[in-house]
DNA sequence: CTGTTAGCGCTTTCAT
DNA sequence: ATGAAAGCGCTAACAG
């Protein structure tokens, strides 16, 4: 409060005068070394409290080599669905006491690198990194030359190899249409489609799987795109043909909603005369009207899983050659589903 | 890829050596100086780049008495609610080439101490901090002994002094209650009132003021408490009074989406003939059934306000004595308030 | 314009 | 169980 303002910092040395001991035995007991005598520690814990002595991390890090950061790579910082996935990285680092430096790459590539490089200099220990549509061998060749454990999360790209932690979105659209299949739906359309990156790729398979499996028409797919667009004129067409369907899988929560709000301006009710399905289950989800059906891709779990591997990779560098490690994703059903039994 | 592994990165000193010249001329190449002669310039910038050079700025920081790092501390990391804040501290301070490291105090003062000495140990330049329920002298303490800027968001603590950027609840609240009665409402009610913090408290003196301003019954008010949990007995028994409200304000926009459920179950059309006003404007609001009228407190300029002056205190330290920047908040009508003209 | 020198605050052998 | 000394990779005077 009234102190001299332009004292600098105490540092360990001055700890290690006050006590009577040398720097490196304040060092020692900073870390809790066993070796060093309790009478001995006592003294310098005394000196370190009256003193106000603050643990320089920079400092040390220096030395060791190792920071005890990690870096947080997202495509889009600010959408709850990955505030999730943060959620559940900064779960698993608590834990270990490390500290995350999240980065915003707006799903660019070159903004990507530079994030990247960044971090780097940070000196983190590591990545978590959502891969941004677009990424190349740019990326696969500045990772290599950056030496820096990686793991991707929520998608991946080929040519990165290594770790990956993400949903079986496959999987997850096939149950959708399983269970739409299983209440008597037969024309089903996919809402959003696109290829920009391996998470839609996996949406796409799973819905031709699917439908294949049932012997449903495969070609009922309304393309959509970056920012949870889709073709709002292909999906009208589409509903005024002569079979027009009478359930949508969507690729995601948001393209569901809006789904859903078309339906009603052309005079259908979902939930009633037309099911929808959604991806993520994100909170709007249930709060919507009607409750929204949805897959749930669990990112908090995902985000756990990728923090703790990642923890892994960097206790013990070169280790594995690549782990996968999928999440199975669960169908809640809500009413927009037809299934008027479901309460919110 | 085939390199051996165990090599020790490069540093400015086998740039520096590469290229001819000394480490202090590596440096200022480095800092783009333009004391450098433009062929050394060239020399030492090929060197960097055939030896794969990366900048280590955990050394620099050591020197220079900066890190180009803030801790940003916040109550619940995963709400969408922070995320929004979250991306706008983002968004300046990537301008600005300052990382964000993140801390989750999940509301508890204990943590909350905990992360920010995590985080000052890191030697961030500064927090911007949104201070945890039951903030007491303790914090105030530390952050004095830690000798670090923090400028307050979303919520400040009086005692902590210095500077706070905020949204101002107040007149968000009398906004909606001028709405209402402005659409002929006169028994309104405030659903979600608490004083664990400035910005419940804030929202509770809205609504007294607005009242009073009015002329209306200002004691109809129902409790909440944290993790957006409202007394539904209360409003239950408040609904089957003689002259129950036909109208409600609530906390935010979470329990105003409960209250409408509540309300429905309860045989009430909320839009109809219950007018529900929320506030926050989360993504879930514009897609609830019906559109959830709401005040926006647009926490995304909060984040880049806050960010901004943060930047400002450390470029220019004990400058000014805590600055206070209050954003104004919007109403934005949809049809849970009556208007049934308002589109989505 | 460039080089020399002296640290920043810590950890780590290696002696003792 | 403790201390001496070297050094992590950089920047900041200062001298030329």
């Amino acid at each position: 409060m009234s102190e001299c303002n332009t004292r600098r910092p105490v540092s360990l040395l001055d700890v290690a005068k006050a006590a009577g001991v040398s720097r490196a035995t304040a060092s020692l007991v900073l870390r809790q070394s066993p070796l060093v005598a309790d009478k001995t520690r006592l003294r310098v814990v005394e000196a370190m409290q009256s003193l106000g002595y603050i643990y320089n991390r920079g400092a040390a890090n220096l030395r060791r080599n190792r920071t005890g950061t990690i870096g947080l790579v997202l495509n889009n910082i600010g959408s709850p669905f990955y505030s999730a996935l943060m959620a559940g990285v900064d779960e698993v680092n608590e834990d270990g006491s490390v500290v995350t430096l999240v980065a915003n790459s707006v799903d660019s590539p070159d903004r990507q690198i530079r994030q990247i490089r960044r971090l780097r200099e940070h000196n983190v220990d590591g990545i978590i990194l959502c891969p941004a549509i677009g990424s190349d061998e740019t990326l696969a060749v500045e990772l290599a030359r950056l030496d820096l454990p990686c793991v991707q999360a929520l998608r991946h790209v080929e040519l990165l190899g290594g770790d990956y932690v993400g949903a079986d979105y496959r999987s997850g659209i096939e149950k959708a249409v399983r269970h739409l299949v299983g209440s008597g739906h037969r024309r089903i359309v996919f809402v959003g489609a696109m290829a920009l990156h391996s998470a839609a790729r996996e949406r796409n398979e799973g819905f031709r799987h699917a439908t294949g499996l049932h012997g449903l028409e495969g070609g009922l797919v309304v393309a959509g795109g970056p920012d949870n667009v889709y073709d709002v004129a292909a999906f009208d067409r589409l509903l005024k043909t002569r079979n027009s369907p009478d359930a949508a899988v969507c690729y995601n929560d948001v393209i569901a909603l809006n789904v859903m709000n078309r339906l009603r301006s052309l005079g259908r009710q979902p939930g009633r005369d037309f099911a929808v399905i959604g991806m993520d289950n994100l909170p709007q989800a249930a709060g919507a009207f009607p409750a929204l059906t949805t897959i749930d891709t669990r990112p908090h779990e995902v985000g756990r899983k990728a923090a703790a591997l990642l923890q892994k990779r960097i206790a013990q560098p070169g280790l594995a050659n690549g782990e996968h490690i999928i999440v199975p994703p669960s169908l809640i059903v809500r009413q927009s589903c037809g299934e008027t039994s479901a309460a919110a």
